[in-house]
DNA sequence: TGGCAAATGAAAACCGTTTTCACTACTGAA
DNA sequence: TTCAGTAGTGAAAACGGTTTTCATTTGCCA
């Protein structure tokens, strides 16, 4: 991984080079050894409960936003006003299985989408640049709990 | 069309009937004759500057919610912080093609996710209940104005 | 070491949406 | 027809995540 402190150092890859600030290296740190999906506010609060001097939300906020933009951190939309964040594979992205009960997700290993944007270019002469996909439901777990209490 | 005013009739199909309000009507009719997508507010202002007594927003909000429940309506999920709605066929759903550039969109006529339901069902054992995708990018149009002048 | 640009954070602004609550319109029974 | 209970409505306030502002601090560099 070359990506370093902001003392001249920056990333090789990705779109524009990075500069890891400070507070961006810890959000980091949260997001690297956290399974699930972080809001800006979760990693607000872990960094206030583990460091003596914790980055204020705006630089969570600001250092999420450069690390998204650097492809080491995808955003994750679930259509509730909240936006989750996690790492990825440098300048990779990946979409999930959310149950509804639990909310706990499965991380697809594959993209529905990137293997039919030829598709969609030849057939719809529209030139994919992204897009979102999240798929909602109830994990194996919380169909056999809920099969085993009352319905629904 | 079995929808009807809130005299005691009710939409003969949908999870549950729906009595439709004096404030919903006016907002179906809104998104009847709007062939593009349409936020809360824009059929707010729409209803405005054409009814004599429109309905408050907050009656918009209320209405959308019960038209999408009963399946009349859609909410579609652009990743910005603003919900939009559309007219379907009863109970259906669809997904976009949308121009980062024009704002216009290609209403698709198949759902990608729903004929992988049942091998999502498969391998990860998940019941699949809903999902949210929309795709970006440029449009033909504007794919062509962009080769024309600068790139980008 | 002084100068400067980048980084930071507290507070305020933003903005779509939801809640509250008082009021009005309707419905259905008497 | 009356009237009371119920459903619908809307103005205003609350909400909550995110962004902006702007004054202060940090730390790189000459
Ligand atoms: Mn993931
Ligand atoms: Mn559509
Ligand atoms: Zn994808
Ligand atoms: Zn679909």
């Amino acid at each position: 991984m070359s990506v370093q402190s902001s003392h001249g150092h920056t990333h090789a890859k990705g779109p524009q080079s990075l500069r890891l600030t400070k507070g961006a290296k810890k959000v980091l740190e949260v997001l690297e050894r956290t399974e699930e999906l972080s809001s800006a506010q979760d990693i607000h609060v872990a960094l206030r409960s583990e460091e003596e001097s914790p980055p204020g939300l705006t630089t969570v906020y600001r250092s999420l936003e450069s690390l998204v933009q650097f492809g080491l951190v995808q955003a994750v939309d679930f259509g509730d006003g909240e936006r989750r964040y996690e790492m990825v594979k440098p300048g990779e992205h990946h979409h999930h299985l959310v149950c509804e009960k639990c909310r706990d997700s499965v991380h697809l290993d594959q993209c529905l989408v990137q293997q039919l944007e030829e598709s969609i270019q030849a057939k719809y002469k529209f030139e994919v640049r992204g897009h979102i996909l999240e798929i909602f439901g109830l994990c194996e777990n919380c169909q056999n709990a809920m099969a085993a209490t009352g319905k629904k």
